[in-house]
DNA sequence: AATGGACCCTGTAGCAACTACAGGGTCAAG
DNA sequence: CTTGACCCTGTAGTTGCTACAGGGTCCATT
């Protein structure tokens, strides 16, 4: 499989799959005498385990220990656990946190009297 | 006052000072003899200002729109009001798509039987 | 055989929004 | 008169890609 086959099926674009074999995500293939890079099915699974942990917020170094893990011959269960269970409470964390700022942007909206005044207390309030 | 003083009343890094002033958001100071830069309290004001848009998520760039709209005789309020909506929409789609990843994470970490199994299944979920 | 277009290669630069030096100058206290 | 805290500029690093520039390759069509 050339790398626009797998990009196609994994729906992911073609830099970023030579982006992830630059930064060590993804296993380099074997080359083609022409130099191009032949991928198999278990390049694709790799590939799609990092899309998806990516997709699930998980950082390149956390992917990376995901891939860790997922290496082992008996994968550690435990850590992995351990991993969901830190981005599931960092994703919390950031829920919280754009919670808050949407309470403060709606009261800031308030404010406003839905845009009709000429004076802007907003920027005011920004500011002080 | 130096602008370890203005950093100190903000509780914003030096360096991040320095850097507004480079990329244009914060108006660049007068110089003491010595080359130091020298604020006053509008500069505090403007500082405030920006830290505090920052703080409710707005990009560097809505915040250079934020201070043109503030420099104006008159601010539009009219345009403050669309910037705030926009961004109030913009922080509800981000925390729908955390709370989505949250149920993915938890689903997933459940198949983990809480870390007692010696084969992990979400490693395997995140190949196929 | 030539040519066009779609694909592939490497390497570098850019984005946001800072942060962290390196390698200097300045100033007040002890 | 030296020590340490502050200030200066300029550059490089961070994260996770994305976008070229400047080439090579392959296949079908003319």
């Amino acid at each position: 499989m050339r790398i626009g086959e797998l990009a196609a099926e994994c729906d992911c674009p073609v830099e970023t799959i030579r982006y992830y074999e630059k930064v060590g995500l993804l296993p380099a293939p074997v080359r083609r005498a022409n130099g191009y890079r032949s991928y198999d099915e278990l390049h694709r699974k790799w590939l799609q385990f990092i899309l998806r942990s990516r997709e699930l917020g998980f950082s390149q170094n956390e992917v990376r220990r995901l891939t860790d893990l997922a290496h082992q011959r008996q994968p550690a269960c435990a850590e992995v656990h351990e991993l969901l269970e830190e981005r599931v409470s960092n994703v919390r964390r950031r829920v919280r946190e754009l919670k808050q700022m949407e309470r403060a942007l709606v009261r800031l909206k308030a404010q406003c009297h839905d845009g009709t005044l000429h004076e802007c207390p907003v920027i005011d309030e920004l500011m002080t």
